[in-house]
DNA sequence: CTGAAAGCGCTAACAA
DNA sequence: TTGTTAGCGCTTTCAG
């Protein structure tokens, strides 16, 4: 019945007992060095693996950490999650963290968390499952989102003012017939980044049209019916600020398909500094998010709540949780200029 | 100290026993339906859930899994890894299971597996991870690899089939100067390809002609530099067999630049069906993985195991583990015709 | 520096 | 149908 072997079984073969073994493996400094070594060859000869479970049972570290994405179709295409993922893997192999990735496909009411925190990225559908989670005391951060009605720490890009600087960038130049194409409105960052767009019109005294901003929801099929609908338009806008990048090399290829030269004829900035607005025809003018550096803080938090929650063992319920804006930055490429007059 | 509510809050709170609260939480059919009612309202009241570590401790059952993928550079970028995800994650939530990705990091020799069984996706450099994890006697599985000196189940893609088929379809067409541009060929499946390709010529009694195959390693550079070489060549090739979509595209896009038509001037036939062979300028001819068939299979053998595990307490080892090879399809579009005269 | 013993929260016989 | 009880494997005071 009981297949693998415990620490008992080490315990014996050693010559010691379980608690020394026990704080072996957990590196505890009052060992002596060569009990360490009898307790670690021992280890090596049975082939000993703790029981995670056991471990996290009694009360012992764990070394790991959960990151919670949701299943939304095409995640693992987007440029945007993956970059998330990335940093966060990154950060938690400085750590010498283990990183679970915790696929949230349906909505659910809690997690089966078996991770000393959890980072949730990109709640779409999963308040909840977050709500859930702090209540229950596991030390948690959200990235990518602002949740300002719940006690949890927040990393998230400042989408309005990389828009308002990239919309300002295109004043700066001369525009004032400015389009902008929405992302999905569902999501915050999209609402944020048109906020951002209507804020650099608004005090640049330029007035607002409201035919000038089309909505879409970052697909390439609707940023096309989108950027169709603005040719239509007279006056025609002369610069357009896309909510995506992907999106705006959309917009790009219908611009050309209709004999449109960008940036010549229409000025096309875009969002997120995705691999592809590089290798694009024409370079795209974009707005860089520290996605990586987002993932970074994110997890180093958390990192330090787990530590402080183990420390005390309380969590930290009277400090203030963070809400934390990250700054864009407006990488100028190629598909901007100055309007024809 | 004791924080969370446990087992025997709800216990004491509805009126019964641990065991019943358990029986209830595992939805054991001998509880009277009245009992159930009761303890689940306690449950509800109280915001308990269960421990998972406990419940994995005391040997109850675990319905989650984990998927290892390795950490190289993009994973996340392949169509290939993240149609494999997919799958697992569509079975397992048709299955109920939840997933747990592991990314591994770094090569390390164990894993701190807290699931009832795990699969391996994509084995590079985890070799000895998964030995170990098999050792343990973890319900193991291996997708798109088969290994086979050692006891474990594999679902892997016929690559040296669909090679030669895609290979056999050109030469169909009177192709006889017919090139490969390889994957990394520190790949299986690369290796598996090109030796595919070298059969289909063989058998056609074609002469093998060294020069005619080109080392490359899945990255869009390295197949520029490749197709670069081939055009050198006199003769020149009539047709390129690359290895994956990814490369092709860049083929057709060099071959373009030089002022090459595809599929008039030279044919071109990828391998994977990703979405870009569809929406690219000339829609590629291309070999399809049954990704999502093979995740699916592998999901459900490692499902059968666990449960068998369960009901016997001992791992079947005396089973000769399936090593099993997928078919692949050839997917005709339009980069291939007969060769000019 | 090391050992003995008391749990951590849950499940699974075995009784009742 | 339900309760009692003995662990699962590990960590951690508390003694020594």
């Amino acid at each position: 019945m009981r297949s693998t072997v415990n620490i008992f079984d080490v315990a014996k073969y050693a010559g010691v007992s379980p608690a020394t073994v026990s704080r072996v493996i957990n590196k505890h400094p009052n060992v002596r060095p060569q009990t360490r070594q009898k307790v670690e060859q021992a280890i090596r000869d049975l082939k000993y693996h703790p029981n995670v479970s056991a471990q996290r049972l009694a009360g012992g570290v764990t070394r790991t950490i959960a990151v919670v994405i949701p299943h939304y179709e095409g995640v693992f295409y987007s440029y945007y999650a993956v970059e998330i993922l990335r940093g966060v893997g990154i950060v938690c192999d400085a750590l010498g963290l283990d990183l679970i990735l915790y696929v949230a496909t349906r909505e659910r009411e809690a997690l089966p968390i078996a991770a000393g925190g959890v980072i949730f990225a990109d709640i779409i559908s999963q308040y909840n499952c977050l709500k859930n989670t702090i209540e229950r005391g596991i030390p948690t951060v959200v990235i990518n989102n602002v949740v300002d009605d719940l006690p949890v720490d927040c990393f998230a890009i400042d989408n309005r003012g990389g828009a308002k600087e990239a919309v300002e960038y295109l004043i700066s130049l001369g525009h004032t017939k400015i389009a902008h194409i929405t992302g999905d409105l569902n999501t915050q960052s999209a609402v944020d980044r048109l906020t951002g767009y209507k804020e650099a019109i608004l005090k640049a005294g330029i007035e607002l049209r409201p035919e000038y901003i089309q909505e879409a929801d970052f697909s390439r099929v609707s940023a096309r019916v989108a950027v169709e609908k603005l040719l239509k338009l007279r006056p025609r806008p002369t610069a357009i600020f896309v909510a995506s990048d992907e999106m705006a090399l959309e917009v790009v290829s219908v611009l050309k398909e209709k004999g449109l030269n960008v940036p010549r004829d229409i000025s096309v900035v875009g969002f997120d500094n995705s691999p592809s607005a590089v290798q694009s025809p024409v370079p795209l003018t974009t707005v860089k998010q520290p996605l990586l550096e987002m993932a970074r803080e994110a997890v180093e938090e958390l990192h330090r709540i787990i530590e402080n929650k183990k420390g005390r063992h309380i969590y930290m319920s009277h400090v203030a949780p963070h809400k934390v804006y990250l700054h864009t930055e407006l990488v100028v490429r190629n598909s901007c200029q100055p309007p024809l007059v």
